[in-house]
DNA sequence: ATAGATTATTTGAAGCTTAAAATAACTCGT
DNA sequence: ACGAGTTATTTTAAGCTTCAAATAATCTAT
């Protein structure tokens, strides 16, 4: 097309300098966006309707769905936070009385956690509002969007996992 | 269609009955999985690669954006954080010799925050290495899928925006 | 059985984060 | 010029979070 002494295209180019990964930039940044907003958002609203934080909200709701309850570790890889921010956490939970600690009778390092009572009680209260809330924010997309986005995060979440393990390439 | 003797369908139930949110809620966490692993995975490698916090990569990030400086507040609307998280946040990168905070001549109020030499070029040579962990992160994504998921993520972001702003409804 | 490796949890230090209250500077209508 | 209201920032207290080191219990291969 053009006569100009531009050397290489930019294909050829691609190894000497590197490519352009904007695009990619600009997908994470407004994914991290719409985490934030809807995460702050529920943040303020638990604190403001229920007086909880969300990290305790998150903890709970792991454990309402492990009757029998879980380890720290479990609750570690679930919640994808390091084992010394869950030992506070859980500590704080149990002080107010909606946590149980127990020593696994399998294993005598493994702490068991599980809801009291109360604290299943409080939550399945505070979980049912916390789902209208979720609903409303993605009301604007049609069903038909939100399984296209529900795919492509499942898409997505594998991708990183893949380039998140091992490096072993 | 059906004669048995089921009162009301879904539509009408709809008030008495709460709706059922699971898949907006599955959705939530599906977004909030993608996140949390992608953020996670770049604390790490900003850590182990470049001794830098999250936090201040961020920063650093706004202001590489803005030759001219921002202010706390604006960078505070960006970042979607606290203004007391910036103080603290400036305060150390100040003194590490990242950052130039000069009062505003327009406003004394005002403090207007700007990358120093030395500042600017640590966040370049950082900031080319995460792009290329991003691009990695979504690199199983065709061009198609990222334009795709770009678009139904602008979508959420103005549906929560929605419904968190105002609830003047 | 026992040494060495692994796994579960806790601790400690540093830093991040928020909400709420306090301080200081600006704006606007009179 | 004055006072009320707004805006920019800092401070404080509490809690969250990570990483790294320490402790304790378990597992494995001799």
């Amino acid at each position: 097309m053009s006569e100009h002494a531009i050397p290489l295209d930019a294909e050829t180019n691609a190894v000497a300098m590197p490519e352009d990964h904007r695009d990619e930039l600009r997908l994470w940044l407004r994914l991290l966006t719409c985490t934030t907003m809807i995460e702050g958002e529920v943040r303020r609203r638990l604190r403001e309707r229920f007086d909880v934080t969300l990290p305790r909200f998150d903890l709970m709701a792991q454990l309402d769905k492990a009757p029998d309850g879980m380890t720290l570790s479990d609750l570690s890889k679930r919640m994808m936070v390091s084992n010394g921010n869950l030992t506070g956490l859980v500590e704080r939970l149990a002080a107010s009385g909606h946590l149980d600690r127990r020593t696994s009778e399998t294993d005598r390092r493994a702490q068991v956690i599980s809801l009291t009572e109360l604290g299943r009680a409080e939550f399945r209260t505070m979980a049912a509002e916390h789902e209208s809330w979720i609903a409303a924010m993605f009301g604007d997309l049609s069903r038909r969007d939100q399984a296209d986005l529900m795919r492509l995060l499942a898409k997505t979440k594998m991708s990183a996992r893949r380039a998140t393990a091992g490096e072993e390439s």
